[in-house]
RNA sequence: GGUGGGAUGGCAGAGUGGUCGAAUGCGGCGGUCUUGAAAACCGUUGUGGCGAAAGUCACCGUGGGUUCAAAUCCUACUCCCACCGCCA
């Protein structure tokens, strides 16, 4: 969530800013309820500071058995024209919240602006791209001839798009899931968490996948009666992790916090039918490594780049070619302020596979979750920073490994760092 | 699932209609004393909105209600604790 100080005082600015991410929201009608929300409250708050004064004066009469029904009488008529002031500026503070909430959050001058994910900006490249003397074959066909995939039955059990691994493929993504956090933990210094996997709807707000996208989400425990109750499945860690210190106060001094967590993750895609249909690269429910950071503002950047090669090591250590790009404003996410996607190369389809998405949303998640912290005790309290990553979507590095290692006979060589958590197995056949 | 208890400032914990943004203790900060520290003593110490400021308003789990006036009364909900039952 934007500071709405901040909106008021650099209007223009935020203007451009949703015109960049081709994006829109009512700012002038925010602006003008804004502007009446305020008189609103003026008034009822100087009546209500008359109304304290006169009640103080109806205590001393009550206690000197003198008469008060005049007072009472006056603020009889007080009471309720404060009621009306306030239920109208209520009025106008829920259109502000609600505008409020649907704007994304600022970019950063670094982030390039753009029209569309053509402008996103390569970074770098790391690996050198597989060639094949033969035709590699997309990683449902080698799945499905190694049997360590059934799409079929993963399908018949819960819907297309939900996914069966079965004997080394199940134990691949147990021995991925593993492997990375081992990494984060003894390698870059993050503590491995498990959260809940269902998040409830201010968890959700929190980071920002509500109110904007809950058609994206899947929702249980619908209750008509309280809408604050509903639970949500996880769309990713990054949702429980972040909102673990919401509406707390963190001691400066332990800043940064570096969390890890594996969840599975949960997604409609709404809006996404008919595109990625095959195999593994757009299912409902994946498994997912996170790395979640709260830093000081001051240096959410810095801590921005370590992230980005803590899960750039992960794909390093796989040994699979991937290249970074920065995201142009129109491809940005709705919280982030800078976002840098790592995309692994797939052999078969010849193309880049976006495998992590690592973020800095400065304070945006921080003001909505209401995530703070003191520089030293008794100082005022800030807005903490919250980054995130991937590190990494699981079923996509299966997809690269599978594409990646494949050998002529069909057959997948395990990459040399999963071996030990693999009992030693190093391909699959 | 049942019964009972509870939710108050960084923490602990008083407060059952008006003078309560809230006692007290701990912790924090500043000071006195001390070579230094500890102890003791003194002072100070919540968050947010509006406002240029003075100031003012709100906030005692959350939402509604009663009242001239609510931390305090009523109501619904959420969460926590204890015990019983059931179950992994």
């Amino acid at each position: 969530m934007l500071d709405l100080k901040f909106i008021r005082e650099n209007f223009d600015t935020v203007r451009t800013m949703l015109e960049q991410r081709k994006m829109d929201a009512p700012l002038d009608q925010l602006i003008n309820a804004d502007r009446r929300w305020r008189e609103l409250m003026g008034e009822a708050e100087s009546l209500r500071s008359y109304q304290n004064s006169v009640s103080k004066k109806i205590a001393e009469l009550k206690k000197t058995k003198g008469d008060a029904s005049e007072q009472i009488a006056e603020m009889r008529q007080v009471s309720q024209k404060i009621k009306e002031l306030n239920e109208s500026a209520q009025v106008k503070k829920s259109e502000m919240d609600e505008i409020l909430v649907n704007i994304p959050n600022m970019p950063h001058s670094s982030t390039p602006v753009g029209n569309s994910e053509a402008d996103n900006i390569e970074v770098k490249r790391w690996g050198d791209v597989p060639n094949f003397d033969f035709a590699p074959k997309p990683h449902w066909e080698l799945a499905e001839a190694l049997d360590i995939i059934d799409f079929k039955r993963g399908a018949k059990v819960a819907g297309s798009n939900f996914v069966l691994f079965k004997g080394i493929g199940a134990k691949l993504e147990r021995a991925l899931i593993n492997f990375m956090l081992d990494l984060h933990v003894s390698q870059h210094g993050y503590t491995e968490v498990s959260p809940p996997f269902v998040a409830n709807r201010s968890t959700m707000t929190g980071t920002g996948q509500l109110p904007k996208f809950e058609e994206d989400m899947y929702r249980c425990d619908r209750d008509e009666a309280n809408e604050s109750g509903d639970l949500f499945l996880i769309p990713t860690a990054e949702v429980p992790v972040t909102n673990i210190f919401a509406g707390e106060y963190l001691d400066g001094k332990n800043l940064p916090i570096n969390y890890t967590a594996y969840t599975p993750c949960f997604r409609r895609e709404a809006g996404s039918y008919g595109r990625d249909t095959r195999g593994l690269v757009r299912v409902h429910q994946f498994d997912k490594v996170e790395m979640v950071k709260f830093t000081l503002p001051e240096t959410s950047y810095d801590e921005h780049e370590r992230l980005l090669t803590d899960a750039e090591d992960v794909v390093k250590a796989l040994e699979l070619p991937y290249r970074v790009i920065t995201l142009c404003t129109a491809d940005l996410g709705f919280a982030a302020a800078k976002c840098y996607d790592i995309e692994v190369w797939t052999a078969a389809e010849q193309k880049f596979l976006e495998i992590s998405s690592c973020s800095n949303f400065e304070d945006f998640q921080a003001r909505r979750a209401n995530i703070r912290f003191r520089r030293e005790p008794g100082a005022k309290p800030e807005f903490v920073h919250t980054l995130n990553a991937s590190g990494l979507a699981l079923p996509r590095v299966v997809i690269a490994i599978l594409e990646n290692y494949q050998q002529v006979d069909g057959s997948i060589r395990i990459p040399e760092v999963l071996k030990p958590y693999m009992g030693g197995v190093g391909r699959i056949e």
